[in-house]
DNA sequence: GTCTATAGGAGGATAGAC
DNA sequence: GTCTATCCTCCTATAGAC
């Protein structure tokens, strides 16, 4: 409770996840953070910078944790595995705020919402640089590496909904299963054979 | 425009695709229609009782479609095989209503989200079985049927995010592609190895 | 920094005429 | 069936005191 904007910014992801962004007025954000409703704005231009912060927030840390996973690891299996299994990971661990990441883009303005999607690309194009370089290589079957590169995020990116942090199965069983099916999918999955 | 029901729907669908179910208005959709507010009220009770209509009649034809895929396929591959390229068949040729039958969810009344999600369920369970009967005769590959369905469903229905009709790809090579990638996994993929 | 009070507007929904 | 008129609630955001 240290901080009053990180308390905000805290309950905001709890109910935006819970309820969803445009059902999350600021008076439940308020409520929940224990201050009157005119508090949040002293922190937060409007509703919309609020969600942008924890988006913007989740993107850049996505980033720096894929970055992490991938260094020192140069064989390219073992890229595509690392960055596969970073993936899942990070979106299991942080599974409300990539879940608002996913399924809020809407409640973004014209501008925010093209940062956003940039941050995105730049981040979708490491994964098609690691398939095109296995493809390349002759590791991974050849397939159409956009088509797969949406494929395989998706895919991963899902687990953020259906996650039970209590159920039988731990985030890096999960990671791993992805991993193999993913890997598996690239080395045999012959994704329509097409050349581009 | 012989039927103003069908009208309001089809706007509806247009404009919750577009800006999203919150963002669109009565009057926005009363506009598009070419009539005022209050005759949307003449044909659906309330905006949620449009949206849940629109959900419904989706969910019901995607299961009408799923069972004419299957109808007369008997070897279980070829039936997996068939019921992957309906999945994805029909969500690039619907996609604005699949975009918002599973973007939209949050919209709904609790009593028609446990509606949606029962529909939802029953579809996934045919899936589930395919896969199950697939690993028990030893076609597929052992693996947890329950998490592979919610890969493999979502790694299809995403199409309805990112597909496009004046794209280079046809909705036809596209079913191919996940088709096969789908298969190599499930054949190939140790998804974890896990027993259940 | 946090509060009280309120402006200002939008949007869902209804009443009742035609 | 469709229209006009309007109610009523809710919510974002701001002004200004403390």
């Amino acid at each position: 409770m240290a901080n009053t904007k990180e308390t905000i910014t805290d309950v905001a992801v709890d109910l935006f996840h819970q309820k969803g962004y445009f059902a999350t007025s600021i008076s439940d954000i308020a409520k929940g953070s224990g201050i009157q409703k005119a508090g949040i704005y002293y922190y937060f231009k409007s509703k919309e910078a609020l969600l942008f912060h924890i988006m913007m927030r989740t993107m850049d840390e996505l980033m720096i944790h894929l970055e992490q996973c991938l260094e020192g690891v140069t064989e390219i299996e073992s890229r595509m595995r690392a960055a596969v299994h970073g993936h899942v990971d990070f979106h299991l661990r942080r599974q409300k705020e990539n879940f608002i990441a996913n399924s809020e883009l809407r409640g973004l303005s014209p501008d925010h919402y093209r940062a956003i999607v940039k941050k995105r690309d730049a981040y979708e194009q490491i994964f098609q640089g690691l398939m095109q370089q296995g493809r390349d290589t002759g590791v991974f079957a050849k397939g159409d590496v956009r088509i797969l590169s949406y494929a395989i995020l998706t895919l991963c990116t899902a687990g953020a909904f259906w996650f039970n942090p209590q159920g039988r199965l731990s985030i890096d069983e999960i990671a791993r299963m992805y991993e193999d099916f993913v890997l598996n999918g690239l080395k045999h999955g012959d994704m329509g054979g097409l050349e581009q």
